[in-house]
DNA sequence: CTACAGTCTACAGCGACTGTAGAGACAAGA
DNA sequence: TCTTGTCTCTACAGTCGCTGTAGACTGTAG
């Protein structure tokens, strides 16, 4: 460990990353065990900087802890193919593809019950009809179940 | 409570909501107390089944729970204006429309990740580099925090 | 009568954090 | 040196929208 090690407020300012995330990534086992100070209190090297923006652009990119536990790992053997990574990236791709699907499907339903409503009481609003009875809006837009925005 | 008498698994094959879900959502006050037998058992009518269609249907587009105890609160005034009630579709159109264009500034900065990196070892992978640095990536893509997906 | 399916309550777990309480540690100013 | 204020520590509860489990009881068909 190079350079004067720093607190974790310090690479929490460096990285973007909250405390209490740092802390919360360390007891899953995203960011190793990490040195004590005499008093206890954790100490970085400039690595662990890294290490945080690397974890937290995967997350930005919605890669799960999971997907960049994996990742990190295979960084450990950097003379290996790096064809498992990018899979990873693909279906990470592929994941946020399905999403925006799902997500567009709704959209639609929700354009067309908006644009249906013509305001007056609650009693005949469209708004609440389409709302009561899926089979009323054009049938096959969005998925029965498992929504997982 | 005109109709029959239903139990819980029996509104929860009319209504495609799970058993489980169904006392969930009695316990978080999105669907009332039901009548009991004498023994204890959950009784339900007809209405039982099209309000957790309701429920079902908005929380497939999306809506919070917040959101659709609000929405079931605004039917019970039949009288008046529908107007909170539109407000509360176009917010979550909104919403969608947010997320979706989130998603897409991934897509894009996943797409150009996978497309260049041309395989090879660990130690060279552009995508392992990508996600190393979002400098690297085309600046302004996606945000910094709260993805929120 | 005997299976077996359904129902009950109460609570733990998911993912990825965030917030809190209560205690100890450290740097800077008076 | 004392004090003040900011960090840091651990441990645990809360978020959202469910899902699954355990262990007991109830209802129904053969
Ligand atoms: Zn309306
Ligand atoms: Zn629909
Ligand atoms: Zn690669
Ligand atoms: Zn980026």
């Amino acid at each position: 460990m190079r350079g004067k090690p720093m607190t974790i407020g310090r690479i929490s300012k460096a990285a973007g990353v909250k405390v209490t995330t740092i802390r919360y990534y360390e007891s899953i086992g995203l960011m190793g065990t990490p040195d004590r100070s005499e008093s206890g209190q954790r100490l970085y090297g400039g690595d662990a900087v890294e290490r945080l923006s690397f974890i937290r652009h995967a997350r930005d990119l919605g890669f799960s802890v999971d997907s960049i536990r994996d990742l990190i790992a295979l960084q450990t053997t950097p003379q290996a193919d790096c064809a498992a990574i990018d899979a990873a990236a693909r279906r990470q791709l592929a994941n946020v593809g399905e999403r925006i699907a799902r997500l567009r499907a709704l959209e639609g339903e929700l354009e067309r019950m908006v644009r249906s409503c013509e305001g007056g009481a609650v009693a005949t609003c469209a708004v609440l009809a389409s709302l009561a009875d899926h089979d009323q809006c054009a049938s096959d837009d969005h998925g029965p179940r498992d929504i997982a925005l």
